[in-house]
DNA sequence: ATTGTAATTAGACATTCTTCTAACTATTTA
DNA sequence: TAAATAGTTAGAAGAATGTCTAATTACAAT
């Protein structure tokens, strides 16, 4: 996935390679020819179009001793729409572990017994912490301030400083009749597509 | 010009900066975040957000002491449409000298004081010269074969050959009132756009 | 004020890439 | 058949790139 989109950005990442696809964007070309418009050698124009033929942007048809390059107008295509789709950009990053993060602040602060051993001082950490305690709630349900503290009790010596930054931040809301479990929320900036 | 499009390829040509651009696709990120999902060090990150800022397609924003880098969705459009676009391709090869290799063969074979040395064998390299040796003669204008053998002889001692090979090329065309010149034509293959 | 955290920069090291020359193959022409 | 030509491949040298560590800067919290 990945991969497809590196070759192909790669593969055009280089200024004779460039200048290659142009040209052939024109008309077909022989090496020989390509060679004396970019002012190199011929072993350096048979090394690029290898490397544009690997993507299958350029085909070779043998002419006599000659070999005509060409540009593939439908390969090019194909790539276009392949990378840089309203999607591509977006499945770069399938193999990544999003949660990475999340879940490296989470293993800082709670040991593996389940304690939590300090409320984080930033802002960014401690919501991370937040959000990940308040599952201890369920969703819909409506909890006593007793109820509450005892459940943050299981897991922190000072489920009252909880309990306060829970609602502090929103992840917890109260009024006279007991306190409730909040919407999740992302631990980062909103979120937005590339083409709205 | 093309400078521009090989900035923009060679920002895309790696894979952890492919996957930043997935990544700020979707949400805004700091860069400790982009590093611990990525698994590379900060400054690792830095540099390629630096790389990523040099073409405008990511910028930060200060909160506290983080960075929050964020995709610019108007600048990735710009560059798509830049770089993308059915001339783009096309315009790649605008600093190019695309008689180059024209201009060598002639030199090769024509000296200085405008003799030809010899009709080349390839066919490749003989119809370079005979369209250039055919704009001796006038377009439009009828020449009885006297006339054209008397042109041709002023730049090669065997003019009745050069006539047969312009000939035989259809750089020159012949009925019973005489020999004119035909329509130039490429040297090399047909050429085609991108798009149609 | 001091300490801690995130980010950046400089510099070093290793890897990858570009380009060349030289050797070799395939094809054509004399 | 021998010589010439276009192209490819292998290998080497140098340039560019990616990544790290260490030092530095900017900001925040105790």
């Amino acid at each position: 996935m990945i991969d497809d989109a590196l070759s192909f950005f790669k593969a055009l990442a280089n200024d004779n390679r460039l200048k290659i696809v142009g040209l052939l964007a024109q008309q077909e070309y022989t090496g020989e020819e390509l060679a004396t418009i970019l002012s190199i050698q011929p072993a350096t124009v048979s090394h690029h179009l290898a490397r544009l033929a690997e993507i299958g942007l350029v085909s070779a048809r043998a002419d006599g001793y000659y070999s005509v390059y060409a540009l593939s107008v439908e390969r090019l295509r194909t790539l276009l729409d392949e990378h840089l789709s309203s999607d591509a950009f977006i499945q770069l990053t399938n193999d990544l572990d999003l949660q990475a993060y999340e879940n490296q602040v989470l293993r800082e602060y709670i040991r593996p017994d389940n304690q939590l051993q300090k409320i984080p001082n930033q802002i960014n950490r401690r919501k991370i912490i937040l959000a990940h305690i308040v599952r201890d709630l369920k969703p819909g349900v409506r909890y006593s301030e007793g109820q509450v503290d005892r459940i943050l009790g299981k897991i922190y010596d000072d489920p009252k400083a909880l309990r306060v930054e829970l609602l502090d931040q929103k992840f917890l809301t109260r009024d006279e009749d007991g306190y409730w479990r909040g919407k999740l929320q992302r631990s980062s900036g909103a979120g937005y597509g590339i083409w709205d």
